[in-house]
Order: structure tokens, then C-alpha cells, then sequence
DNA sequence: ACTGAAATCTCCATTGT
DNA sequence: ACAATGGAGATTTCAGT
């Protein structure tokens, strides 16, 4: 069985029909207000078929959010810092209490368990470091069972996208 | 000089007004999509004021892009991976020579400028393990000037937001 | 700066191929 | 499964306060 078409390197499940669906999510990912209009133009079809497949993934999930992103230092919220936590406790009850705390914690924008000596890594944004500062002392450090921390500060934005980009 | 209102909390250059801007933002976080109308209701203006405020917060820069964000499982890119790179030297040219190439890698989603032992933090997405070795080692380890190269795979995602809370 | 209304354009459902 | 059309509703502009 060979296997050569795009539908066909598909899992089983696919969540993308063709093409088409790669070139309306391509357009999408980069402007979520991109009207279907202009997208059937752009993608040499009308307008219906469009809709029907946007309206698709949205449905099947693989469309997860309409959003709008902020510029972080005109905000107030220039400071981005990497921050690894490792936890005392391992018992599955002591991480999803970790979990729900880092939930309600705004600062924290994304958290993942990781492989390595740390359990977890966050991404927190903070305006200064004064702020920062307080964050790690008064919510972090407090956290029950946490362990070790580590900070790590990111100096520059290299490059930073949501664009998935399917090349093959 | 009391610094009560929100107001003179801002920088010198304050890109937000007051708290409508505030609200309106928030809405827009959460979902790029919703109608002007619908922004209006809920904080009880109508529809030009609120028509107005995001015109202004996209020409001063604070609304960066209204993006559409996809679910990595179910487009193929379910294996997310931090990854550490240090480089051998530190000239100027040697890191802008790297920032050039890391902006054409597909895989990699953001990258970051970082503090300790390594110089750049990547976070990268493939398909599965094999398409991250792919990566690793035909395309990053290939890129010139690169020093020690260190992975951490991501297990689990705890938490994923773009949404920027002011709480004060 | 906000309100309210008028004009333009987009969406979305229906119909037809 | 895609193209075309018309009514519903949104965006956008422009008066007035």
C-alpha cells in the first residue's frame, strides 16, 4: 500500500481532509479575522465550501481558540521568566494540588511536566522584577510540598509564533 | 503624589486609557472573534466608543495579532520539546547568523534569549520522536557555530494561556 | 468622548448543479 | 461537494451632544 497522498500520512482519525483544509488554517492561524470571502479567494473556491470546513474544525476540535494576542511590554508585563519547579512529595494527590494551584496563579501563562531532574516548567510574565520578586516569594515559594525553584530570565525574543507550518 | 488611579499606575507612555480598554482587552483574549456589539453590551457602552478603543489598540501596537490557535494533537504536532543551545562563539555575527536560521526552522515556535549556562532556549513541536530526531539532527545540529545542544521533552501540558490579568 | 442612527459589507442558509 | 443568491445582522461612519 503505498503511501503518497497527504490524506493518506493522515492518522486515523484525521482531522484534516486535504490541502484546502491546511491552506484555510494556514490563513486563519495568522488572522483570525480574515473574512471567508477572502479566504475562498485566496484558496480559488467560494464561499460555502469554506465556511462548511471552518465550521467543521471547529467542530472536530482541531480549531481550539479565536485569539488575540497583546504586545507584553505595552502592557506592563515586559518580564518573561523560565521558572522549574521540582516538587518534595511525588504522591499523585501532591501534584494535582500543584496543578490547581498553578491554575489559579495568573502569572503563570503555561505549565508543563517535564522529563528531567525538574517536575515542571513554567512560563510567568511579571512587569518588573520587583514583581517578579513578589510573585516568588509570596505566591510560588508558598506553594505546599514545592521543592526546588529555578529561575531562568529570558533577554530577548527571538522568535515567537503560533503558525504550524505542514512542509513535506 | 498619591498613585491611586490606574491611570498614573501606567508608564509614562500609557497605551491603555482606563479600565475599559482593560475590559475590552479581555474579551478580545478570550475570544478574537466576538462582535463589537457583543463587547458593548457587556461593558455598557455602545458600539462606536468600543469600535474606537480597538482601532486605537491596533494602531498603537498593543493588539499584536488576532491569531487562531490550533490543537497539536490533532493536526500531527503532538510532541512539544524544550530545547537548550548553547554556541561556541559569541560574536555578533556568530549569534545573528544563528537568529537568521532559527527563523526559517518551521519546528521551532519560539526562541528566546536566555540567562545561565545556555544562550537560547527553543521550544520546538514535531510529529512524533522520529520527527524530532529529524530535527535534531539534520537541521539543528547542523546549523553552524552551535555549541552543546540539551532536550527536555514536554510529558503533559498543565497550563496554556495567553490571557494577560490585571489584578491590582 | 459617548450616543444613536444610517449605510455598507459580511455572514449564513437555501436553492440548484 | 461546490456555486450562487437574498435576507439578517454586523461593522463602520457620521451626525449631534
Amino acid at each position: 500500500m503505498p503511501k503518497s497522498s497527504l490524506k493518506e500520512q493522515m492518522p486515523s482519525t484525521a482531522f484534516l481532509q486535504d490541502e484546502k483544509d491546511i491552506a484555510i488554517l494556514a490563513l486563519l492561524q495568522a488572522n483570525a479575522r480574515i473574512t471567508v470571502k477572502e479566504i475562498a479567494e485566496k484558496i480559488h473556491l467560494s464561499t460555502s465550501p469554506v465556511h462548511d470546513r471552518i465550521k467543521r474544525m471547529e467542530a472536530n476540535g482541531v480549531i481550539k481558540q479565536y485569539a488575540t494576542l497583546v504586545d507584553h511590554n505595552k502592557v506592563n508585563k515586559g518580564l518573561m521568566v523560565i521558572c522549574y519547579v521540582s516538587l518534595k512529595a511525588h504522591s499523585k494527590n501532591a501534584g494535582v494540588k500543584f496543578i490547581n494551584t498553578i491554575n489559579e496563579l495568573n502569572e503563570v501563562i503555561e505549565c508543563y511536566s517535564i522529563s528531567g531532574e525538574f517536575d515542571f516548567m513554567l512560563k510567568v510574565m511579571a512587569a518588573n522584577m520587583e514583581d517578579y520578586y513578589n510573585f516568588h516569594v509570596n505566591k510560588l515559594s508558598q506553594i505546599e510540598n514545592i521543592g526546588h525553584v529555578q529561575s531562568v530570565f529570558v533577554m530577548g525574543i527571538i522568535k515567537q509564533t503560533h503558525q504550524l507550518v505542514y512542509d513535506r
